[in-house]
DNA sequence: ACGGTCTGTTGATTTGGATCAAGCGGCCGG
DNA sequence: CCGGCCGCTTGATCCAAATCAACAGACCGT
């Protein structure tokens, strides 16, 4: 489900400008919550970059089983890919806004540019220093260690927010965290009964954190 | 541990000499099983690639549990990095032979031409395409499935020979698939029992894969 | 050749997290 | 405003893999 709000916008300051210059041609597209913005496998045709909502990024098994790679937030770029097709799924997680760019015109742009592919070097370092992280955790922690670095991770890339509202579901949390969403939300309870984060109001999605350094060892 | 078997060889053919061009200069060093060859949150100085041998990089917790991200053969490089420190330890697993170049040579040789940069992301989005998978491996499937899904990346990187000679030890290979030694010990013989495989002679490490599909299968 | 250490297998037992199950409150559409 | 569904929590039970334990063969240096 794709709604065009509006195309041949000028890009602005980003990432994807300074990815591409200040020639290539860049559109504005909306997602609604839960829609598919590419699928596995498919074409690679545009990438992205996020300027409201939230994005999840995922592979699945024949069976269903499914694991998150990533979350992104504004600003955040996905859906570059080295060949020609996705190697994972893209959905909006809520109401999403995002601005498009051929991925013909970046290949197109970088090449023209000193830097530009450099700049997609940087990106592309970034998302596998992520993964290397991720394989850490998913690999050898624990699941209080899990819940409590995901927490941390929300935290720093909010902004360290007085009151961090996440954009996912609790089972989102546990195809991230390779858990199970009875798992996930029974660490979030520990954690509040010890008095080391809160929920505000009763949507559970709204959390804040008290003593983050604690947080923060136990998630080594 | 560092022994120089032959400083200032001309650089010849291989990924390595392909990103830098034949005018940067490249070292040859051989490294003995279990030296480490550089430690997290070292200095990146060096980019490596394997001429013979195998290397595995991890990261580890402070309390000891180690997370392998990835086992190099001969022909792969590693050691690159985007910042200026290594995200992770690499070190030898058997005696292993490694071509050496400078970091600042590649940025250098880069620089100056035509696609260099796009080689070093080609191979960054290799790795990053690694890690993916091996997220959906770590998050989502069960011993057996990580064990088959193993065998099946090392025959298929090791160029489907009759008879494949792992390098790595059982922990190694447990500390790659976030499982234990026993585990993943119990779930060759399990193989080996379906009569999927077969050891040869009495090392555990040379294994003949019978029916290659069938534990393909495995690992969905 | 020999003793010690390292690597791997196998068995017994434990346990962390999955699964199964019930219930509650919010939210959305009519 | 109501009824059903969805997201989340919490409790009971189960199970796959971890842990604990014993042992055997390979490999190493002397």
């Amino acid at each position: 489900m794709l709604v065009n709000i509006n195309t041949h916008r000028p890009p602005i300051d980003g990432h994807l400008a300074a990815l591409a210059g200040e020639r290539a041609p860049c559109s504005e597209y909306r997602y609604r919550k839960g829609t598919e913005i590419f699928g596995e496998g498919e074409e690679a045709e545009y990438v992205y970059q996020i300027t409201a909502g939230a994005v999840r990024t995922h592979k699945l098994l024949t069976d269903g089983r499914r694991q998150i790679n990533a979350f992104h937030l504004p600003g955040d770029m996905f859906g570059f890919e080295n060949g020609s097709n996705h190697r994972f799924t893209a959905e909006a997680i809520i109401e999403t806004d995002v601005r498009i760019m051929r991925r013909g015109s970046i290949i197109e742009a970088t090449k023209n540019r000193t830097g530009g592919t450099r700049s997609l070097l940087r990106l592309v370092t970034q998302n596998l220093q992520h993964a290397e992280n991720h394989m850490l955790l998913l690999g050898r922690k624990t699941a209080p260690e899990r819940v409590a670095t995901f927490l941390v991770e929300m935290d720093a890339r909010l902004g360290h927010p007085q009151l961090m509202t996440l954009p996912m579901s609790r089972r989102d949390i546990a195809d991230y965290l390779g858990l199970t969403l009875e798992t996930v939300s029974r660490a979030l309870s520990r954690l509040r009964d010890q008095n080391l984060l809160r929920f505000e109001g009763t949507t559970q999605r709204r959390i804040e954190l008290l003593r983050r350094e604690e947080l923060a060892e136990l998630g080594p």
